[in-house]
DNA sequence: TGTACATCAGTGAACGCGCGTTCACTGATGTAC
DNA sequence: TGTACATCAGTGAACGCGCGTTCACTGATGTAC
C-alpha cells in the first residue's frame, strides 16, 4: 500500500540507521538486506524503492557513519576524556555504537571504489575537525591528528581482535599511557 | 585415488599457504573452500580431508600467517627499513602479501573464540618479538612495541580504506614520519 | 469541499546463484603374507 | 621379492540454505476535476 511521503522519508533514514549499528557489529558482508529491512521495521522489498543496491546503499552509510563520529568529536571537546572512552574495555565490546572507523575500515579497503571514496571524503573532513584541537606543535597539525587516530584506531583493532583479556587490556592501556600520558594510569 | 602421504602432507600446507594469501587478500567470508582448494591445486571435496570445517581452518591459518610476520621481523631486524616499507605505497597495494594484522584484525574480531585465540597467541609472540628490539627508554618496551604496532596497523588500515591517492599518501607519510622519523622524508 | 482515479511504497513469492558440507565412488598406495 | 587386498586422499554430484535482486500485486495517498 502507499504511505505518506513523510512515512517514506522516515523510512529511509531508519534503514540507513539500522544499517550504521548492524554493518559495524557484523561487516557489510555479514548483514542481509533482509536484515536490515527487519531492523527498521519494513520487510526486504521495500528496500529497493529507497536504494538502488546494496553497494551503493554502503557508501551511504559509511559516509552518514563517519559524519556522525565528526559531530561525536565535535559535541565532546575534551580530548583527554575522549580518547579515554576510545581505549576503554567498554568501547572494545560495543561495535555496534562505537568507532566506524575500527569497525568498518577493515572491510572498506576490499569494497569498490564508490563505498572507499565515500570513506574518503568522509575521513579527510574528519582530519581537519581533529586537527583543529590539536596542540601548538612543530610537526603538522593535521599530521599529528591522523597519527593519533591510526594509533586508536590500530590499537582498538588488535585489541578486538584478540580473544584473551589480559591482552586486550595490556593493549588498551598501553595506548592509553602513550595517547593521554601516564598520568591517567 | 590415494596418493603418498608425503604428497598429502604437501597438500596440507598448499591449502594452508593458498588461504594465508587469498584471506588477506578478500577477508574470510570472501574466499570459499572450492577458491582455497583450486589455488592449492585440489577440488572442495578434498579439503574436509585435512580440516574439520572452515571455521577450525581459519584459526590455523591465522597462527600461521601471524608466525610468518614474526619471522619476517627476525629476518630483517633493520626497524627503520622494515617501518618504511611497511608505510610504502607498495605494501598497501599488496594485501595478499602483507601484514595480516592490517589485512586482518578487523576481520578477526568478528570470528568465533577458536580463531580469536589464535590470533591472541600469535600476538603475544611478535610483541614480545619487537619489544626486544626497542631501544632502551622510559616507558615499558612490551608497551612501547604494541603501541607502534597499533600506529602502524592503524595507519596501512586508514590508508587502504581510502580511494582518494592524495589521502591516501598523506596518512602513509605522516605515520612514517611519526614512527621513523622526520629525517627519512 | 467531494469524488474518481493515478501513483507508488510496502509485501512476499520467486529467480538464479554460490556457499559449507556430505558422501558414494575411484584407484594408487602401503601392508600383510 | 612377489602377490592380494585393505586403506584412504582425491573427485564431483548432491544436500539444504541464505543471499541479492526482481516483480506482480495491494491499497492508502495525493491529485485532478
Amino acid at each position: 500500500m502507499k504511505i505518506t511521503k513523510e512515512a517514506a522519508a522516515r523510512h529511509r533514514v531508519a534503514l540507513l540507521d539500522a544499517a550504521s549499528a548492524l554493518f559495524r557489529e557484523r561487516g557489510f558482508a555479514g548483514v542481509s538486506i533482509a536484515d536490515i529491512a527487519a531492523a527498521a521495521g519494513l520487510t526486504h522489498g521495500a528496500f529497493y524503492n529507497h536504494f538502488a543496491s546494496k553497494e551503493a546503499f554502503c557508501a551511504e552509510v559509511v559516509e552518514r557513519v563517519i559524519g556522525e563520529s565528526l559531530e561525536f568529536a565535535k559535541a565532546n571537546p575534551n580530548r583527554r576524556a575522549r580518547f579515554e572512552f576510545y581505549l576503554s574495555p567498554g568501547h572494545a565490546e560495543d561495535r555496534a555504537e562505537g568507532c566506524p572507523f575500527a569497525a568498518l575500515s577493515g572491510d572498506v579497503a576490499r569494497e569498490p571504489r564508490k563505498v572507499r571514496a565515500a570513506f574518503s571524503r568522509a575521513a579527510d573532513r574528519l582530519f581537519d575537525v581533529l586537527a583543529e584541537e590539536e596542540p601548538v606543535g612543530a610537526e603538522p597539525a593535521r599530521d599529528r591528528a591522523i597519527v593519533g587516530l591510526a594509533t586508536r584506531v590500530g590499537a582498538l583493532m588488535l585489541a578486538r581482535a584478540s580473544a584473551d583479556p589480559k591482552l586486550r587490556d595490556e593493549i588498551l592501556r598501553a595506548a592509553k599511557r602513550a595517547v593521554v600520558g601516564p598520568a591517567s594510569r
